[in-house]
DNA sequence: ATTAATGATAACCATGTGGCTATCTGTTAG
DNA sequence: CTAACAGATAGCCACATGGTTATCATTAAT
């Protein structure tokens, strides 16, 4: 018992990851789906320069980051008084796979095209 | 002048392309993905199929069917007083294009990784 | 010709949410 | 020790939007 539950939580912590409805939600929103762009493409940055680009207040920007890490997109360092966000690499992988499954249905029904009008010749 | 409105023109019908932010927006409504999952899996259905299928009025379903079609995701053929919808093969390359653009943030990030470890050797 | 069926539109409502200001906590500077 | 600063939280509000029912237009069936 003791043992099934220790590996319970192990997964809990290490299964973490996002669902692609998660990653969907939260990247639908413009200013979010900014912000991470920005994490990806800058890496490291604190609220503040996030605050400065955005352009809307600290509160949003906050709120929206902690949205942006509640979906497993971006990770959070504290360091003295400041907070330091960057892009979680793994993060949009809900995203891939999602996209290689329904890429996977037009690929079969293109096979099955191709495969038709091949006996049509 | 003519010549130049015809091309724009033209530029209007060919590129009716969304942008990612459309169809993330377009598919972050769990309905709306689930209709066009749907019809990615099944192939073209009718409406009628199609609100049996979600479990919602059928109005709600013309109007989700609407945003999927502004937002390129989809495509309609009438047939008598029924209305057929089909996914849109290429419907989701824009956000194949997004996924690749900041995959390859993380590529690059990994590569320098990679090259700072050789380096360190 | 009348009735039924399919789907789109209109009008409306409830809820979610992105924005704000105000405030609180914790950390650095003077 | 006090002031300033970085960030998170709380409370509020305006607006977008997903759902509903009612209705309209068009096509098929009786």
């Amino acid at each position: 018992m003791v043992i099934i539950n220790r590996i319970t939580v192990q997964l809990f912590i290490t299964v973490k990851t996002a669902s692609a409805a998660d990653v969907f939600r939260t990247l639908a929103d413009p200013t979010r789906r900014s912000l991470f762009e920005r994490l990806c493409r800058e890496g490291e940055q604190t609220v503040w320069m996030l605050t400065r680009y955005a352009g809307i207040s600290q509160p949003a920007v906050s709120k929206h980051l902690a949205v942006l890490k509640s979906a497993g997109l971006v990770r959070d360092r504290h360091a003295g008084r400041e907070t330091h966000y960057r892009a979680e690499a793994q993060s949009l992988s809900p995203l891939v796979d999602w996209l290689s499954l329904y890429g996977a249905f037009w690929r079969e029904r293109l096979d099955r095209l191709e495969d038709l009008l091949q006996r049509m010749d």
